[in-house]
DNA sequence: CAATACAATGGAACATCGTTCCATAATCCA
DNA sequence: TGGATTATGGAACGATGTTCCATTGTATTG
């Protein structure tokens, strides 16, 4: 059941709509509200529309599925990022920003780590390509270069924005984060040394290591190796 | 009680059962099939028992769930690659040739691509770790920076792995590629040159590139990083 | 002001999915 | 041989994304 609005003055001309009226942004909202406090199979469409206090049709026609759901709500996010960053920082620090920021967003909304692999010409990557892209003819980095460079950097990082997400579809979404790399580390370490020798020397690594400085090395690993094609 | 079964030796434990016998091996064999010829999307409980001529039920008696099904043939994939590989090649030929091997595995199927994301403690990702990993030592890359190297090599695969996984999910089956290389181009050229100005200039490389190519063009420049720091 | 067209709503209904349950069949063991 | 165990196949369950449609609210028109 649900209460409806009392539409109180009746007589004059009340040009506002009803405050709870549907929107396509009200619900990407909702949607983010429902990844981000309960996980990716949270977000249902009846989860969503009792989280909105109506029904699925009604969202159904602000929003063409749930696909174009996810990718509006991961557009939100990227856009967001990106305007945050910005800034006319030197190249260099501007490409680590720019990562940096994308994933400390998927580190919020791991969520999103997954939906950028769909559709790839969406804006969301388009965002990502322009912020990283833009900055390496700053740095210098021959014409013919360039695409490469960008394409590793961004293929970099979202490797690591799939591998977050992944993590965090695993976990119960508090867990203990040093306990479950403690895991797996255990893991690697009862490993056959003949068969995975270099794996299991990097378990007590793994069970060290902190993700946001790993990848921000990686990040520098591959800026140095654009730096030997200048 | 007398004793009047067949000759029960006890070594030679051979009776034989019904030649179309269910096996996990069958039913993963059978899984891989479906998903090659039809798509991620294909695979389900019950196309896959109608492949095998059973029912759901039966399936569930030799494996747990789909996803366990889906880890397991992507172990088997991933297996056959690295051993494939092998070989004792100079380390950096090594390498690319490690990373290609996941490349044009994930290119004849790519859902592979986008299960090497789950539970990476699984046997598929621990063989693309060592299979790159193992090498960095022979590189001559310091002790401390192999964890970084290897992580940023492995996650760069993932990231084009993914991608290509997505890319093989929107298109039918056999559309020509070509010809969607030269769509996205043409979105690219037709962006706002005042916000998106790198992602406009890269437009015509995107429809000309190879993805195989700007793959190693992508290691090599990680595997340039990481000679930096030698 | 009444009537009407249209945007918006909410929930029932549908097809499909992964999974469980269970009656049965096949096979093994004492 | 007979009971126990393994294996099978299909019905049934709950949940999902989506469609359909009767109904409501609002704006426009005669």
């Amino acid at each position: 059941m649900h209460v409806k609005m009392v539409p109180m003055a009746k007589k004059t001309h009340r040009i506002e709509r009803r405050t709870d009226a549907l929107s396509r942004e009200r619900i990407i909202a909702a949607a983010i509200e429902i990844l981000d406090t309960d996980g990716e199979a949270a977000l249902t469409v009846r989860a969503l529309a009792a989280h909105l206090a109506t029904g699925s049709g009604a969202i159904y026609w602000h929003v063409a599925d749930k696909n174009e759901l996810l990718a509006a709500a991961t557009d939100a996010i990227i856009a967001r990022v990106m305007s945050e960053v910005a800034g006319g920082a030197e190249p260099r620090e501007a490409i680590r920003a720019v990562a940096l920021g994308v994933f400390d967003a998927i580190d919020v909304h791991p969520w999103v780590g997954a939906q950028l692999f769909r559709e790839p010409w969406r804006p969301a990557m388009l965002e990502i390509i322009e912020g990283v892209g833009g900055r390496l003819q700053a740095l210098g980095v021959p014409h013919a270069a360039q695409f490469d460079a960008a394409s590793a950097l961004v293929h970099y990082i979202l490797g690591v924005a799939g591998q977050n997400a992944a993590n965090a579809r695993v976990h119960a979404p508090d867990t203990d984060r040093s306990a479950f790399l403690a895991s797996v580390a255990a893991q690697w370490a009862a490993l056959d040394p003949a068969r995975y020798p270099f794996v299991r020397q990097m378990a007590t690594r793994l069970r060290d290591h902190d993700d946001r400085e790993q990848f921000l090395a990686g990040v520098d690993l591959i800026l140095a190796g654009i730096g030997t094609v200048r």
